[in-house]
DNA sequence: GTGAAAGCGCTAACAC
DNA sequence: GTGTTAGCGCTTTCAC
């Protein structure tokens, strides 16, 4: 029962022989069958555990004599650096957490894209989360998502629960809300503007002659609302209002994620109500596409009969028959801008308040919003 | 200079004496203004660390009095666990590893979605890469995520670089290759046949009486290669070959990912090339799309002069007009397959060798494909 | 049911 | 340029 190798109970005078027998302990610890760790490559490289931490964070002090061996090393016994380990010295994880509302929206996921390009290079991880679409789960996200003490946070949207709130507070990192620009917020914004959306939209529509023109966005419910949607909505019903034109043919319908057949049924509801409409924007280029797709079933000339305009320049919007015109966001450079952001904040390039970044909008005109010359306005 | 509180250098001697004091500098340390620790919470409620740790991790082992004060104490606090503390002591890091060839792909992000669904529930995180369709980049994707110790790994396909399959067989955790069913492999596998849907696709056309048949897909070079795309036309070619059939109508063109664009100079190379091609199978619904978009605009009328095939089922093949008929592959459910392998290895629920989960293939019959009635075969 | 001791594999800080 | 010391915030293990 008494074996020499396993260490018993000790007494406090012992404890100080025991230190010292530390050093030849740790030079005997078998060379476990278990990945390699920093101390075996100190031994094989016959250096200290220090240096072979400097060869790998910061090489230019070691001498290249010394960094030539610890390399031979890492590479004779395939040593990958535990960066949990690392992280938890060095207090950097390394993290930066994305929340999402959805990883199977084109647009969002180009915004991963980008703030992973800019992120790489500086050896950050994106620990990517997604809500669909519900605040509540969001506030589950991101608790979940802190326990892994990212750096700094991205967030989509600036609308989230008060314990949310309180606990992002709380993580005292850099937190930067994206895709969307609302005045109101404590943190960074990285976006543009929803409800300018809209209202470019609607412009656009009144500039082009249309007059009975309407939208078809999502339902809001409870829970699960895409508060973007609605601001575009709003923007848009807005503009109308203020060229004294009726917002009945706005309609809200269905659940988001808003797509294809979203856009289809809502057209269709529509046409039901309001034959005579002439124009339609849709909250987002999937229920455009949608929205041409059913007219072109219908037989409904795009855009004689009906013009459309989407959201987002999805890859679809230049490639449909017509093709879509629509309000271009660089999501991609949204997201580079991002991760910009964040690294300059985190490395103290940055200082002071709140950033506010807007990517901005552009108008993409294509081919499928008519221009009535027989309207008198310009 | 000798401030009393900066413990300086110390004889051997007082080392059992500074030990001593241990305990009563634990509770002197100030409530600094970082984040709290599970010693805030300890001390609050009046326990120990282990037993806050319990709370957290099995409560049914803590007396439900003392369960009830660490609670209150963890919400006062705002408490969030350190998982990367918690990682390194227990050696169960919670990461889960996703290597995809791209993020903006909708259906590798279901995979994405699917396995995340499955991981959530067991309090995994999935750790995504992507690698742009390069194996070398794979490789050094594979080497800065095994520094974050992931507990799996699922990667996409089965083709790696040398050192990435080094790396992979040392890092010694459980592997499954995605999306791709390559009976060469070490490592488990969820997927479907590749090969299997280019032959599909073949099998349908011939069936349905078209013989003067092709198809499109990207083009391989050295480095960046779409190893599915190719498994795909391979296998198209191959049953064109047992009909007896030439595949000079099989075209290679242009670089992944491979979308719409893609699709519609594909075409056009093929029309320019063979203009009584009668049938064409694309290795992707968006070039697919692609194809019968360009069809739209040279008025070629799909499927009475051109019938297009697809693969992958997305979202805008039942909605396109015609509606494209398409080879499906639930990606979601091979996502949430993929997670519960690796979740079952883990947990020691399943063992024994490799698996290997084939998620099938079916045909969806739409719109795009024409009846050659005048033809004699079955 | 609860606690004390001993790390997990690294790095910050300082000594030489 | 290199080494030593002392943790980072948890969990494992074992004692009671």
């Amino acid at each position: 029962m008494t074996t020499p190798t396993k260490p018993k109970r000790r007494t406090r005078s012992e404890v100080a022989a025991a230190k010292q027998e530390k050093e030849e302990r740790e030079a005997l610890k078998p060379a476990r069958k278990s990945r390699p760790t920093i101390r075996d490559v100190s031994r094989l490289a016959d250096v200290s555990r220090m240096t072979v931490s400097r060869v790998l964070s910061d090489p230019r002090a070691v001498s290249p004599d010394t960094a030539e061996r610890v390399h031979r090393a890492i590479l004779d016994l395939g040593y990958v650096p535990d960066r949990t380990a690392g992280s938890l010295a060095s207090r950097r994880t390394g993290f930066i957490g994305l929340m999402l509302p959805t990883l199977t929206n084109a647009n969002f996921s180009s915004v991963a894209h980008g703030m992973t390009e800019v992120l790489r290079e500086a050896n950050f991880h994106l620990l990517i989360g997604y809500t669909d679409y519900d605040i509540v789960e969001e506030e589950t996200q991101i608790r979940s998502m802190l326990a892994r003490r990212p750096e700094a946070l991205a967030l989509t949207g600036a609308v989230h629960t008060r314990a949310a709130s309180t606990m992002l507070l709380r993580a005292d990192i850099p937190i930067v809300e994206v895709a969307d620009l609302q005045p109101g917020s404590v943190h960074h914004s990285v976006g543009f503007s929803n409800y300018q959306v809209g209202r470019m939209a609607a412009q656009y529509l009144l500039k082009r002659g249309l007059r009975r023109i309407g939208a078809v966005g999502g339902e809001c419910d409870a829970k699960i609302a895409d508060y973007r949607g609605e601001e575009r909505i709003r923007g848009f019903e807005d503009e109308l209002k203020i060229a004294g034109i009726s917002s009945d043919l706005v309609i809200r319908q269905g659940h988001i994620p808003v797509s294809y057949s979203h856009g289809a049924e809502a057209i269709a509801t529509l046409l039901g109500r309001y034959p005579a409409v002439e124009g339609v924007f849709a909250v987002s280029d999937l229920a455009a596409v949608g929205v041409i797709l059913e007219c072109q079933r219908r037989k409904i000339s795009v855009p004689d009969q009906l013009s459309v305009i989407g959201f987002g320049d999805f890859e679809i919007a230049s490639e449909i028959v017509p093709k879509l015109t629509t309000i271009h966001v660089d999501f991609y450079e949204l997201g580079r801008r991002t991760g910009r952001l964040l690294l300059d904040t985190l490395s103290g390039r940055r200082t002071g308040g709140r950033e506010i970044v807007d990517v901005g909008l552009s108008l993409v005109e294509r081919e499928s919003v008519a221009l009535r010359l027989d309207d008198s306005r310009s």
